[in-house]
DNA sequence: TTAAAATGTTAGCGAAGGCTAACAAAAAAT
DNA sequence: ATTTTTTGTTAGCCTTCGCTAACATTTTAA
């Protein structure tokens, strides 16, 4: 089954709620993804039918082991896309999580592995600022500012929610 | 003017029809995009609106300026993007082009430009098969497999439509 | 233990962007 | 110059996913 972009949002915030609080809350869902209560309630509904999370009227909000799957893969996705965005083009922090969260829904998991991979590699052959010529001799000594710098930064500057 | 992912289909399908055909009609316009003439008919009242294209009803289907100005980002978007997919991460074409045509709604003018500018950066560096170590001396000698050929490779494969 | 506050639900609306059915106009063919 | 075919339009429906207004339930506090 397909999910929607929508679908995918609600399943990457339940499951960030899940890990910082013993029960999530349509209040707590719709503060964060910054929409109604009543929209929530409709989605949960959907969700449920869709054996995603277990749910009652009134009752408790957690994921079922499907819906956690799912969950781990979108947000898979959101993070390798930020670190792509952040860490290898140099887009501003905010901005890149902006467009992470918008494009992940449209690339496969098997393109994702493979931006992971090709993210895997290029951090560890460094950022070349050099010119970006290998057969200069100057690249092999300025791997000095890498990506991987560049994304702890970023890192660094996070607030806690 | 923030335009839908739907308006910007829209108008890149007749730029491209634009660029084919003397007149763009709005059975080329579904049959390329694959929805029906009514659906069509209703995105071209309010492309109109927008100042996007000329349109009267039963009349010619023109971009203006403002249209074609559009137009033309929208596709750099999409090939940049898939240039990146299909060259770098080796993604097949098929699968490609649908995930570009679905993510460059996402990315920003500026964020493309960045990406652009890395991909010229690593066509010119060549692909480094050796187990990507630049310090090794047999990274200098792998640059044979460049991206640039994949992306050729790519390109010979494809059917005029 | 009952009143107030917080939380959750239901009903129904609206915009986007597809669709079908039915009809109108234009172009092509006889 | 009619008829047929192709093309274009209109009307109205459906789904997704937001919203507000109104109400129900639960929790908290007096």
């Amino acid at each position: 089954m397909q999910l929607t972009n929508s679908q995918e949002e609600y399943l990457k915030t339940i499951y960030l709620l899940e890990k910082n609080k013993q029960k999530v809350r349509v209040t707590d869902i719709a503060q964060k993804m910054n929409i109604t209560k009543p929209s929530v309630n409709k989605a949960l509904r959907i969700l449920k039918d869709l054996k995603l999370i277990n749910y009652e009227v009134y009752g408790n909000i957690e994921l079922t082991k499907e819906g956690r799957q799912n969950a781990k893969e979108i947000i898979k996705k959101q993070d390798t896309l930020e670190i792509f965005l952040i860490g290898i083009l140099e887009i501003e922090k905010k901005q890149a999580e902006e467009e992470a969260k918008a494009i992940k829904h449209a690339m496969s998991k098997e393109s994702i592995e493979k931006l992971d991979n090709y993210i895997t590699k290029i951090l560890d052959l460094g950022d070349l600022k050099c010119g970006y010529d290998v057969n200069n001799e100057k690249c092999r000594s300025c791997i000095k500012i890498t990506a991987r710098e560049r994304l702890k930064k970023a890192k660094d500057s996070e607030i806690k929610i």
